[in-house]
DNA sequence: ACTGGAATGCAATAAAAA
DNA sequence: TTTTTATTGCATTCCAGT
């Protein structure tokens, strides 16, 4: 699956993970926020997405990251002047 | 906290009159590509994209750093290879 | 020590899926 | 409505060339 710098076509504007992918993915991200290049690798070949796939995904995730994080902290400061 | 930064207009950061400004160094300078990087003048070293930021400070007043210059002609390219991709559609895939 | 350019990051955003 | 893939316009970081 290694082939141009396109992800999206005409007739599929995204494809679903499997469970699997997601949870390899989501292991790989508790240990490390950002992926290194040879990690990327592995894992490109390993859930047979492409490197493309494998560096959108941990960005992704980390915005999630970012959005929950500020929701905590909405939810600290209401505690604080209730 | 005021971020109005002094080099900037209310225009976005490549507003047409800069995106001029622009086009035209870079059809001065090397009209495409291919020119060798030994554009070291006496004692001061000029790469392209700076040759471009002088170029738009000059002509229109505002500041470009290089690395803006550097960024916005890999979007330029960026488009011009997806364009030409589309073009070719799904004829043999 | 300088640079231009590729790779990458991030906010904003789109749209399918849940 | 919220969550999950994927793109875009900028900036920032990483890699070499001279």
């Amino acid at each position: 699956n290694p082939a141009n710098g396109k992800t999206r076509t005409r007739d599929k504007y995204r494809i679903v993970y499997t469970d699997r992918q997601r949870y390899e993915l989501e292991n790989e991200f508790t240990l490390s926020k950002y992926i290194s290049i040879p990690r990327k690798a592995a894992l490109s070949s390993a859930l047979a997405l492409s490197e493309r796939q494998i560096k959108i995904w941990f960005q992704n995730r980390r915005a999630k990251e970012r959005k929950l994080s500020k929701k905590r902290q909405e939810i600290c400061s209401r505690q604080l002047n209730n | 906290e005021l971020d109005d930064d002094q080099n900037n207009d209310g225009e976005g950061v490549w507003s047409p009159d800069i995106e001029q400004s622009f086009h035209e160094a870079l059809a001065i300078y090397p009209p495409c590509g291919r020119r060798k990087i030994i554009l070291s003048d006496e004692g001061k070293m000029f790469g392209r994209n700076e040759l471009i930021s002088r170029y738009i400070k000059m002509r229109t007043g505002k500041s470009r750093t290089r690395k803006q210059v550097s960024s916005h002609i890999q979007v330029l390219a960026k488009r011009k290879s997806k364009e030409l991709q589309s073009l070719f559609k799904d004829s043999n895939l």
